[in-house]
RNA sequence: UCCUGCGUAGCUCAAUCGGCAGAGCGACCGGCUGUUAACCGGUUGGUUCCUAGUUCGAGUCUAGGCGCAGGAGCCA
C-alpha cells in the first residue's frame, strides 16, 4: 500500500505513488472523469478518477460517492497548473471508509444562495468544515499561541486561576450560578483578583482560560463564553501599562499577519489597516474624548457616562491605528480601580478601542493598593467584606501600585478577520439564547 | 429587557386585491476525458411555526404564543 501522506506536504512527493486519507469536499462528474476534492485537516486537493485507471467497482463508487464521506484515494502525485492548489492526484484506487449520508446539510449552493445563520449555526459541528470557519480557528490558534509567546517572552508567568468560584468580582448579577456541592458557587467572570494575588510570588503573572458572564447581551460582540487573557503587573502604574498592551497587541497583531497571510486571503481580509497597527498608540484623555464627541456627532454627550458601541465607533473613527481612553469617570468603572489623585472622580483607568467599529478589545487599570480605600470601595459598592478578606488581606503583605489589563480574544480575532459577528470566532460559541451544539 | 423586521419544499426565497402551492439550488437517475459555484435532459420534493378567530374561502386579515435576524442597553 502507498504511504498515506498529508496534503500540505505535496510538494516533497510529486512523481511518487501515495495515498490521501480525507473528506470528499467536491466533486465534478464528467462521465467517465470525476473530479474529486479532497480534504484531509492540511489542505484540500484535486483528485482526478479515469475511468479506464482503476477497477470498475471502485470507479462506480467515486462516481456516486456522497460529499463528506471519509476515503482513501491512491496514485501518482504530479504538479497539475490546472488544479487549484497546483498538484493533482492520478487515482488508481478509491476506499470508501465512511460514506456520509445523503444529502450534505450544508452543500454549497451554486446559484450563490447562501444558509441562514440559524441554520449553520444549528449545524455547527459540520459548518467547521466550511474553508471560511476552517481558516478563522487557524488564525484563533495562531493568535493564542502569539500571545503565550509574547508574555512568556516578557517576564510573565502563567498561572492558572479557578473557573469555580465563591463569590463575584463585580457583585453577582452577571454570574452563572452553580452549586459547589451544597454551597452556592459561581463561574467566574474574570481571574483578575487572583492574579492580584500571585503577583506576590511571581511580579509579573497571567491568566489565560474561558470567562462566562449571564449578561443578557444580544449582540454581535458578545458570548456567554468567551476567552480572556489578563496578564498583572506588580510595580507597575497606568502609563507603563498602556505600553505593555500596545507592545503586546501589536506583536500579536503582526505575528498573526505574518504567519496566517493565508488564512486572512481566504477571508478576503483587507491587510492595510492591520499593517499600520505598530507603536505607538494615540492616547486620549476621558476629558477629550468627550469633547471629540461633542465635534463629531454628539454634540450634547455628557460628561460623566460610559461610551455605548456609536460612541466608541465615533471615537476610533478619528484614528487609523487602536486608540487609549485614559482616566475614566470614578462611577462608570470597577470598585477596585485606583481613582486619580489629582482628580479623584476619575479613575487610572485605560481602555483601547479598535479600529473600524470592531470596540473596545482591552480593559485594564491601576488597582487600589491601600488596605482603608479598598475597604471603603467595597463598603461603597454593597460588597459583601466575608468574600473579600482575602484580597483585602494582599494589602496588608507588601502592597505596592500594580496594574493589569484584560483582552477579549474573541474580539481581537473578529478585528483581525474582519468578522461581522463573534458567533464564528469560537468553535462552539454560547450565545444569548443558544448553547446547542 | 426594549425597538424594527421576518417565519412557505432539505436550503435560499416568490406567491398581485383573501381565490388551484411556485422557482432556483441541493438530492436522485441518465449523458459528457479538464471541471474550478461545470453544462445538458429527466425525477423527487409541502403540518405555509403553533393556537384560536373573521370569512363561502386564509400562506395572505385579527389576537395570543413560540422561534429567528438586525439594532440598542450592558460589557471584553
Amino acid at each position: 500500500m502507498s504511504t498515506t501522506i498529508k496534503i500540505n506536504q505535496a510538494a516533497h512527493h510529486v512523481g511518487q505513488d501515495v495515498a490521501l486519507t480525507g473528506w470528499v469536499q467536491k466533486r465534478a462528474d464528467k462521465g467517465k472523469l470525476q473530479f474529486i476534492t479532497l480534504r484531509d485537516g492540511s489542505g484540500a486537493m484535486q483528485c482526478v478518477v479515469f475511468k479506464k485507471n482503476l477497477p470498475e467497482e471502485q470507479f462506480d463508487a467515486a462516481r456516486h460517492i456522497t460529499l463528506e464521506s471519509a476515503v482513501r484515494i491512491s496514485g501518482g502525485l504530479r504538479a497539475e497548473p490546472r488544479a487549484p492548489g497546483g498538484y493533482e492526484l492520478d487515482a488508481t484506487a478509491f476506499e470508501v471508509i465512511s460514506r456520509a449520508a445523503d444529502p450534505y446539510p450544508l452543500a454549497p449552493k451554486r446559484d450563490g444562495g447562501e444558509h441562514g445563520t440559524d441554520f449553520l449555526l444549528n449545524h455547527r459541528h459540520l459548518w467547521l468544515r466550511d474553508p471560511r470557519q476552517i481558516a478563522i480557528l487557524r488564525i484563533r490558534a495562531t493568535l493564542i499561541k502569539a500571545i503565550r509567546d509574547w508574555l512568556d517572552g516578557h517576564g510573565f508567568t502563567l498561572v492558572d486561576t479557578p473557573i469555580i468560584t465563591p463569590a463575584a468580582a463585580e457583585g453577582t448579577t452577571n454570574l452563572f450560578a452553580t452549586k459547589y456541592f451544597d454551597e452556592p458557587a459561581y463561574l467566574a467572570q474574570t481571574g483578575q483578583l487572583y492574579s492580584e494575588a500571585t503577583i506576590g510570588a511571581f511580579g509579573r503573572v497571567y491568566c489565560f482560560g474561558p470567562t462566562f458572564r449571564a449578561e443578557k447581551s444580544d449582540t454581535r460582540r458578545h458570548a456567554m463564553e468567551f476567552w480572556m487573557v489578563e496578564p498583572e503587573m506588580a510595580f507597575t502604574e497606568l502609563d507603563e501599562n498602556m505600553e505593555v498592551i500596545e507592545q503586546f497587541v501589536s506583536y500579536c497583531i503582526q505575528t498573526v499577519l505574518a504567519q496566517r497571510a493565508d488564512d486572512l486571503a481566504v477571508l478576503g481580509r483587507d491587510l492595510t489597516h492591520l499593517q499600520n497597527v505598530v507603536p505607538p498608540f494615540p492616547r486620549i484623555h476621558y476629558d477629550d474624548a468627550v469633547k471629540l464627541l461633542h465635534a463629531n456627532g454628539y454634540p450634547d454627550f455628557p460628561w460623566g457616562e460610559d461610551f455605548g458601541a456609536p460612541h466608541e465607533d465615533a471615537i476610533s473613527a478619528q484614528f487609523d491605528k487602536p486608540v487609549f481612553v485614559h482616566h475614566y469617570p470614578r462611577a462608570v468603572k470597577a470598585f477596585y480601580m485606583q481613582p486619580d489623585p489629582e482628580r479623584p472622580e476619575t479613575v487610572l483607568a485605560c481602555d483601547l478601542i479598535a479600529p473600524e467599529g470592531y470596540g473596545e478589545i482591552v480593559g485594564g487599570s491601576q488597582r487600589m493598593h491601600d488596605y482603608q480605600v479598598l475597604l471603603d470601595a467595597i463598603d461603597a459598592h454593597k460588597l459583601p467584606r466575608e468574600a473579600y478578606e482575602w484580597y483585602l488581606d494582599l494589602r496588608q503583605y507588601g502592597s505596592q501600585p500594580h496594574s493589569g489589563f484584560g483582552m477579549g480574544l474573541e474580539r481581537v480575532l473578529m478585528w483581525l478577520g474582519g468578522l461581522p459577528h463573534i458567533r464564528e470566532a469560537l468553535p462552539f460559541p454560547r450565545l444569548y439564547r443558544r448553547y446547542y451544539p
